[in-house]
DNA sequence: ATGGCCGTGCTAAAAATCTAGCATGGCGAA
DNA sequence: TTCGCCATGCTAGATTTTTAGCACGGCCAT
């Protein structure tokens, strides 16, 4: 047999992703799930579709991406769980520009739109760091049950 | 005729950096200011140190990086301020994992390590949404005076 | 004054990324 | 069945990025 091309790129550092797939990632987080079609579509510069499905597979390759069959085609969808590639995103964002201080971040988030936050976006905030605060008290907090957002 | 060289990249798209120049800004942002050497410790692979000053060349040509000559030799400075950087990285971050929620990403910020968290820091992030939340029930919210951050 | 050292400026080549085209196979319509 | 359409797989080329080397000039010690 012939040798295996392997994996594209055995990068062992974090966010060493190319800015096209930089990119990509952004848009699947975005959308949960797209379509090669899709992510052209909503790629910059309008790149051609065979353009748009090759990084795909490299993505795919490197272990950032995996796709579902679904009727027939191809539905991409990002291989890390949004909740854990944005804790990791959060963490990278908070050291580099927020001296990693949780409260620099939140004032920055306040500031940023305080009229476009919506009052009950408020009012779990609040909430939050209540609990929070209180769970700091305590070494360990109960868990809530009330998290229906809507 | 000598074909110019021109800007590097005259790209209209945002964050439309490549990895290394990604790397090396957010080394700059980290800590606000750094030498060619410096720079060159900090990022990952230890690529040389003519390699690093070319990469932050290529940056400050594009309009990204600037630099001081301080005794001599050159301290390099993000171009854009730490602040507003922040600020566009944070939106994009909230836009792309937390459905544009402030809350979620407080919930995230707050999950992510509570028990690392400072009661400190939980004192000023209360203060903080209920400041905002005040400034919400009126249509223009004062101006605070009490931003010392100490 | 001169030599060594440190720093910058420039240029070219290697490596990786990005791009697009062509071939192949499944599916439904005629 | 056969044709057209759509989607995928693969491959090769252009472009960009990344890398390193070499030359030049200022400064301190001798």
């Amino acid at each position: 047999m012939a040798k295996e091309p392997g994996p594209r790129k055995t990068s062992v550092l974090p966010g060493a992703l190319s800015r096209r797939e930089r990119q990509i990632l952004d848009i699947l987080y975005q959308r949960a799930r797209a379509t090669a079609h899709e992510v052209r579509e909503a790629l910059p510069g309008s790149p051609s579709y065979s353009t748009a499905r090759a990084l795909l597979r490299i993505l795919e390759e490197k272990g950032h991406v995996r796709h579902v069959e679904e009727d027939g085609r191809y539905v991409y969808l990002p291989a890390v769980s949004r909740g854990s590639a944005g804790q990791s995103a959060l963490q990278h964002l908070v050291q580099t520009f927020f001296d990693g201080s949780a409260a620099q971040v939140m004032a920055a988030l306040l500031d940023r739109g305080s009229v476009q936050l919506p009052p009950a976006e408020l009012e779990r905030l609040a909430q939050l760091v209540d609990e929070a605060r209180k769970g700091a008290h305590q070494s360990a907090p109960p868990e809530r049950e009330g998290d229906g957002s809507g």
